[in-house]
DNA sequence: CTGGCATTTCCATGTTTGTCGAAACGTCGA
DNA sequence: TCGACGTTTCGACAAACATGGAAATGCCAG
């Protein structure tokens, strides 16, 4: 994963109306949703949805696949997951004492869920998000 | 979490220089760096350095503190994994069948690997990315 | 081949963003 | 208190972006 390839797929999640469509297609999982059931689910114009589908694929976010006249999209998992390895990257200088790491990288346990516990049991599942 | 603030951080990880200011401050773990060491190490102008930190810092993304006439910036790894769980959210609707959920939301195991071994080791450990 | 539907491309508009020089601010050593 | 240093704020500019209406394209049923 590159440099670029992870700017361009953070650029095209910071905007309301594309990080709406990837949720939705990751809520739809690898099925997918019709250009037109996209653009009635979320209220969008046509044209704005055909620009940010565009930008999805581009960034290599979504996949796009022919059914009959329409269109299906769906989200790509690998590519997020390849986006999250490249941000924790090197994490703590590859320190050989997880003491020092644990605060940052693995904050996850208890400490972290104190804040804010909506959607915990996902991405926040105690897991080791990085190789310390 | 909430989408704004999600918003906010994909928006100020979504530019090159922010992305090179988050990714050094992640290696360089809880200890952090000064501005002026970050302004050394990746050659970009006081103002303009000035300018992301200020934006990471409000997206809640890096954390300031004061050292002698120094200021240290630091990386929160809690606002990473909250933004990739909100990412990662209802994946695949909750379903009950992982089967159906696999290919999306657990590709890490072998097939991902396939395709660029560089940082594999960090966030790619092959634990489960999301809750299916 | 033709009509119709789903989706995209084109175009113009207003808004946001990244950049840097100059000046201001706050903190520390003497 | 003073001078110096590290950092931030201000001002201005060019560039990139989101948006929707209208027209064009691609695909399918009959």
């Amino acid at each position: 994963m590159e440099k670029k390839d992870v700017l361009a797929g953070l650029a095209a999640l910071a905007q309301e109306t594309r990080l709406d469509i990837f949720r939705l297609l990751v809520e739809a999982g690898p099925e997918g949703r019709s250009a037109g059931a996209i653009a009635e689910a979320l209220a969008v114009a046509p044209a704005t949805l055909s620009f940010h589908l565009s930008n999805l694929t581009h960034a290599g976010l979504i996949v796009q696949r022919r059914e009959s006249r329409s269109l299906i999209y769906s989200a790509d998992f690998g590519r997020m997951t390849g986006i999250v390895g490249f941000l924790s990257e090197n994490c703590c200088g590859r320190s050989a004492n997880p003491a020092a790491c644990a605060p940052l990288c693995a904050p996850v346990p208890e400490a972290a869920n104190t804040e804010n516990q909506e959607e915990t049991g996902n991405g926040a599942s105690a897991g080791p998000r990085c190789g310390c």
